[in-house]
DNA sequence: CACGTTCTGGATGTATACAAGTAGGTCGAT
DNA sequence: ATCGACCTACTTGTATACATCCAGAACGTG
């Protein structure tokens, strides 16, 4: 069922180079090669080659002028950036959906997974993973509605960076309480926006959406406060922050 | 200096399967492969994989499940996502531009492209060929005073479907009197952009750089009126209209 | 000692050979 | 005549050989 049973060397390799660099194996600046790269990924350089693209694509690596890649070193900054388009994108895919809401039933999956949302508020680490889960697609459902593909696919791309991905709510497993304070939050504007959409109140939707990502950014801030929670955010390692590493 | 002359197999595989693409030659639903791209192309399968998975990429080509790429055919639908979206992001540039700024100065670059286009208001067809190059600088110029680089990549990706690029304000050769209204009403969004911006007035930016994105979807509604102009509009190949091609 | 030139190492770009998997057609049997 | 099985042609995936280009170091010369 996993991809990784039937995947292609490509597909692996991908996979493969993407761990790499989100665990912190290749720090941010590295300078990757396709021949020094293929015995590490046990493929030739064919399908480095592939995956090399692929992840500069994603924005995880920068193509060098003079040829090769490098591993992207993410300054605050342009995380701030990332997750502000994200705002942007959400918030206007629930202003979308409000405008265009014709009969209520439409609503029904997105409702359905507020309720799930509802019954799944993290109490333990386990939990974390399934609530994740339930979020992205409560998150996907909603730019669904807004009826612009171009949009939903936009929105796609972005949240691909681990820093701006919806998911990006909470890590680590200590905080627990304060990660759970922080999803109580999250569950009250998904109500909100649920609310402000069935209602066709596009500019509210639009504004609480838009709100709703900066808990990306207050996750962010918190972790740059403390070494310890920093070094198990996700894609750390790309970070270059004020603190040495 | 151009491209071409230097460029590798692969840049000039991409070019002429995006000419290609959007001359007619392969009309949409088309399926491609590499070996049957790879002699009209007049290069090896190696490159030609690159250019279709770039072009996959860039949304003209979709990849098929069992191998192979098709070329793409747009709805009306969707190119009017595609236009709405341009507009979501550049009215969000506006905002940000407006709300960032910091001194009058970070604005000239802005106000000399004004200028220029205001003695660049094309007359004939080779004006227009000019005026599209400085619209187009204006553009990037008032998606970089936003600040955020993420969305500058995000627009620059979105406004490589033809449909959806600021350029696609006129085309044909005909009609000139109503492309150089059209250029009329653009200019006047222009300095309205620019005064807003300067004002600081973040939600009028927002607006009328939103509003200005419409405009290439009123000359596409424009085109599906009259069959000889959309023979002329580039990428027309690949829309699907209601008429018979 | 400094500067220029040359050489070498390594990197990507490209082409191609080979393998594997699939779809469609054809041939045979019932 | 129809259905099933086999086979063929075509396609992509992968590895690798070769060419080319650039950078950096080393060496020679002024």
């Amino acid at each position: 069922m996993d991809a990784r049973s039937t995947a292609s060397q490509s597909d692996r390799a991908v996979i493969l180079l993407r761990e790499l660099l989100l665990d912190g194996s290749c720090p941010a600046g590295t300078r990757l090669t396709e021949l020094g790269l293929a015995p590490r990924l046990g493929v030739s350089r064919t399908p480095v080659r592939h995956a090399l693209a692929r992840l500069a694509h994603e924005g995880l690596l920068e193509e060098l002028p003079r040829g090769g890649y490098r591993v992207r070193a993410f300054t605050v900054d342009e995380i701030w950036s990332a997750i502000e388009l994200r705002g942007i994108l959400e918030g206007s895919a629930a202003r979308l959906a409000a405008e265009r809401l014709t009969d209520a039933t439409a609503l029904a999956p997105l409702r359905r997974l507020l309720i799930e949302l509802d019954h799944r508020l993290p109490r333990s680490l386990t939990d974390f993973v399934a609530y994740v889960q339930i979020n992205d697609r409560f998150h996907r459902e909603m730019w669904t509605l807004s009826g612009n593909r171009m949009l939903v696919a936009t929105i796609e791309q972005v949240v691909r960076l681990p820093f701006a991905a919806p998911g990006a709510l909470v890590f680590g497993d200590a905080e627990v309480a304060e990660a759970r304070w922080t999803a109580d939050l999250a569950q009250s504007q998904h109500q909100a926006i649920v609310e402000a959409i069935e209602r066709r109140e596009g500019a509210r939707a639009e504004a609480l959406a838009r709100e709703h990502a900066l808990i990306a950014w207050k996750n962010l801030q918190r972790a740059l406060t403390n070494k310890a929670l920093f070094a198990r955010m996700p894609g750390a390692a790309l970070v270059r922050v004020p603190f040495a590493v």
